[in-house]
DNA sequence: TAGCATCTATTACAGTTGTAGGTGGAACGG
DNA sequence: CCGTTCCACCTACAACTGTAATAGATGCTA
């Protein structure tokens, strides 16, 4: 897999990297709230996993701890999630957009900063 | 579960409700298409999960087939699923949408429609 | 250097999802 | 009535996800 998918809890500790640079498993646990913080070895085993889809790798070792960096960027990882998204709408936008408007997620301000983006993008296509 | 999360192949079966009435189980196996479609007894083993999730019904029976009905709307689902979505970027909007954008999957005409909706929803709100 | 703290590595297990085979009974066409 | 077809139901199973325990290695501190 080029894009592996990754879960809630497996972007989780992507974030964390992606945030905070190169980290131990240890300080990866740590990023998360202490109240319903998964258990140390439950971390482990995750990152683990992500090291075996490529999504990260070892980096260095600090004393006998592993420092783990990230292989894939959140963008790359944040498309992939947009697409299966779309996919369980069958890639239909309308009923994606109306829902998150519906459910108060995106407000104006939202909506204006999208036409923004879609202006540049579009300006850029035409005059590169 | 009020209500409850549903998969990808899920979401395609109770598809084939909403959109096509009430159905049997080799009707909603044939709205998939040829290339691809799940064997009888896979999607009738996902309809049975589907009524134990009391997502949908056994509403009467023609013949020896049982006939299907939603028990949740098409809307319900859909926000749920929204939820859980923007759980996984932490619930905060402008990566989705920039996401959105940039992948080419949201147009003009869907901002403009995404801006006409929240108009109208801001003018019911004042004006009930 | 002895011991405690910390990590690594391995293993386990339950729930969900997708996939489907097998068995037996019901209905329909002649 | 009899065979063919279709359906219901049960069972199985592998991959993925979340959760964590256990055991053994390593390093830091007194």
């Amino acid at each position: 897999m080029r894009l592996p998918k990754l879960s809630k809890l497996e972007l989780q500790i992507m974030e964390a990297l992606w945030s905070g640079g190169p980290l131990a498993i240890r300080e990866i646990q740590e990023t998360f709230p202490q109240k319903g913080r998964p258990a140390y070895t439950t971390v482990q085993t995750m990152v683990y996993r992500l090291e075996i889809k490529k999504a990260l790798r070892r980096m260095r070792k600090i004393g006998n701890a592993h420092i783990f960096e990230p292989l894939i960027s959140r963008d790359a990882a944040q498309r992939r999630l947009v697409d299966d998204f779309l996919g369980m709408f069958g890639g239909r936008m309308q009923p994606v957009m109306a829902q998150l408007i519906e459910a108060g997620n995106l407000t104006s301000k939202d909506v204006a900063d999208a036409e923004k983006l879609l202006r540049d993008l579009s300006k850029s296509k035409k005059e590169p």
